[in-house]
DNA sequence: TCTGGGGTCCTAGGACCC
DNA sequence: TCTGGGGTCCTAGGACCC
């Protein structure tokens, strides 16, 4: 891939997701992979499925370096983290920031881009200058610049580009006169208040250099998750529905059992092809509360399946099934079931069940065991035509070096 | 032909309590 | 004719993020 202009598909090779500087100015973010045909092959750009075990994988090696760098941080998202710089590398955090950055294109190959402010707000910003320009070295420490200096970098920041600040926000602000980063600054927090709610009001005293969006340490369990994916190929039947329905809600399920949660609210939905107008289109949803919150995956798919079953109508074509769960609660404060349906005794094997077949398709890999009501052929999967290997999470898909 | 997935937070309004 | 005040909890919808 050296040299070459790539881009990365989301899921079921729909849209482009991220792209090399090179190209950006030609592919947008977002767009529809079809409609980049003729770009790829005039620049001979190389194309890539999204592949999320090989990315987590990846963030985990980046965040356990930078964890001994900055001990108190905060795991932002799968790239990215905020960390509280330690006391003695207060005299030249820019050096301290390189060491950083080398440690980690040493040891993982990857190129890192540092920001150093009061704020996370005002980090966000440091870090979108030192990729904008490239012309830092990889690292900013706005600590370092007079406030007026400061002004001068914030005054180069469109609006929404600023962390916080999306399309609808951005339209209120510009509507107002408001069209940087440092005009949004210095505007009426009051005024930021009223119009953009607590949001906005904190975004414009985090420019001042003001702290109001706190550091989160530990990552903390997850108050919904859900699984919903387009299909690789349109589904009519009532039984291939069921089976990608039992396959999320198993995928939910075990998520949730890894940060040792329950859950007693499920909700499906289904929708047709939204961008086939001419054909006849449906989206309905079904919430389930389960009487007694749990995380037994064949529960789950009972109920999960009841849902689905209340909103299949005959004769659509059907685009995405999707599972979410919600009311998650902690493992520990298990509700005892009023009518004594699971006893005690049952709701311990159930979870020692759970906790073998976790295990398993952890060694194993994913889907070593699997419920038969999640099918074998699974033709509905989604599209990874352009898949890299799995090179630090499959022995199978080690590159091999040949002589 | 082909158009993504997974999250959090805030607010308003409704239902309820004493 | 005239009909209180002070709360909490829950949910849906809308905003935002990567």
């Amino acid at each position: 891939l050296h040299g070459r202009q790539i881009i990365v598909l989301s899921n079921n090779d729909g849209c482009v997701v991220a792209r090399s500087r090179g190209i950006k100015r030609l592919i947008k973010m977002g767009q529809p992979f079809f409609e980049c045909q003729d770009v790829i092959k005039q620049y001979n750009v190389a194309v890539c499925s999204s592949n999320y075990p090989l990315y987590a994988e990846m963030s985990a090696r980046v965040m356990a370096l930078l964890a001994e760098f900055a001990p108190t941080y905060e795991k932002y998202s799968i790239d990215e983290l905020f960390g509280v710089l330690p006391d003695y590398a207060c005299d030249d955090y820019t050096a301290y920031a390189k060491q950083m950055r080398e440690t980690v294109f040493r040891f993982v190959g990857l190129v890192l881009s540092v920001g150093i402010g009061p704020t996370k707000c005002l980090t966000k910003i440091a870090t979108e200058l030192v990729k904008k320009t490239q012309q830092y070295g990889g690292v900013l420490d706005l600590t370092t610049f007079s406030e007026s200096d400061v002004d001068a970098l914030l005054d180069q920041i469109a609006v929404e580009d600023v962390w916080g600040i999306g399309p609808h926000y951005s339209l209120i602000l510009r509507e107002h006169g408001i069209q940087t980063a440092c005009e949004l600054k210095n505007a009426d927090d009051r005024w930021a208040k009223k119009h953009l709610t607590i949001a906005g009001q904190r975004i414009v005293l985090e420019l001042r250099g003001i702290p109001c969006i706190p550091l989160v340490p530990r990552t903390p369990a997850k108050k919904s998750i859900v699984s919903a994916k387009t299909f690789g190929k349109e589904i009519t039947e009532l039984a291939e529905l069921q089976g990608a329905t039992a396959t999320y809600t198993a995928k939910v399920a075990q998520k949730l059992r890894e940060q040792g949660s329950l859950v007693s609210g499920l909700t499906v939905f289904v929708h047709t092809n939204r961008f086939r107008p001419q054909e006849p289109q449906y989206a309905n949803s079904a919430t389930m509360r389960i009487p007694y919150p749990t995380s037994y995956t064949p529960e789950l798919i009972h109920y999960a399946l009841e849902g689905l079953k209340s909103i299949y109508r005959e004769g659509f074509k059907y685009r995405k099934v999707g599972v979410y769960l919600s009311k998650i609660s902690p493992e520990g404060v298990l509700q005892p079931d009023l009518f004594g349906e699971v006893s005690t005794e049952v709701h311990y094997k159930r979870a020692q069940l759970m906790a073998v077949i976790d295990t398993i398709n952890r060694i194993y890999g994913p889907d070593t065991i699997s419920f038969a009501i999640e099918g074998i052929d699974r033709t509905w999967k989604m599209r990874q035509a352009f898949l890299s290997g799995r090179f630090t999470t499959q022995w199978n898909e080690i590159p091999l070096v040949t002589m």
